[in-house]
DNA sequence: CGGTATCCTCAGTGATACTG
DNA sequence: CAGTATCACTGAGGATACCG
């Protein structure tokens, strides 16, 4: 492995666990702060804050303040989000092909040891 | 979005602080335990021992114990790791070719607003 | 060699309340 | 509307020691 560093720090953006999810949210063009909260089902105001912080410094997503009545704040992709986006799609279709594989997986791990605890084994929400 | 829950799971899976390392460890062919722990910069054995455990159950790699003496573990991707794996280059490329506009991102941004601490933002290893 | 078992810490996260 | 501030909790993960 030639770069295990930078390697890294790819996967604390990509790893994040909210991260990706308001990526893909943007993908069709600009969003503003609630819409991307109803959309991402579960996140908290606070972690959106963050998240998009996050995003923004990293030069991910802009944010752009209307000064309008009512307030009016909206995220969109940069160039370099797009890429991450188009980077990401090959993940995003791999999960929705194998994921049946994966709990077939599993379930035969479980069966064949004692099902410990597994915080990622919880199925679904 | 249409399937939030089951792209959440992927990320259980991609957002691992280790797990996508092991698999780029493994694309050339099988490892030991040992090989593994020294290729992979900074994982403690603990964390080795259950990201494997992690991605053993979810069939994306193999575990197999050779009786001899010494005793010997190898570990290799099935058919399903080796798409993930093909899943995930675009990304791992990506970076490559992008950590550098990332900095330079939050150089800027941290230039404009006072660097507040930023988990992420610690520079490398 | 390749783990398990234990303990412990602190970063990530949610809940809640307040604000420009 | 779009945040910020504060608190409290949880569990991911490191250190260490021991085991087949």
């Amino acid at each position: 492995m030639q770069d295990p560093c930078r390697a890294r720090e790819v996967l604390g953006i990509v790893g994040d666990k909210w991260a990706l999810l308001v990526v893909r949210t943007l993908k069709d063009g600009p969003r503003r702060f609630t819409e991307l909260k109803r959309a991402i089902d579960g996140i908290s105001q606070r972690m959106l804050t963050v998240t998009l912080r996050d995003l923004e410094r990293d030069g991910i997503l802009t944010r752009t303040v209307h000064n309008v009545m009512p307030p009016h704040v909206s995220y969109e992709l940069t160039e370099m989000g797009r890429t991450l986006r188009e980077a990401t799609a090959p993940l995003l279709e791999w999960s929705t092909t194998h994921l049946a594989h994966i709990d077939a997986a599993r379930a035969a791990y479980d069966t064949r040891r004692p099902p410990r605890d597994h915080s990622r084994g919880t199925p679904l929400s």
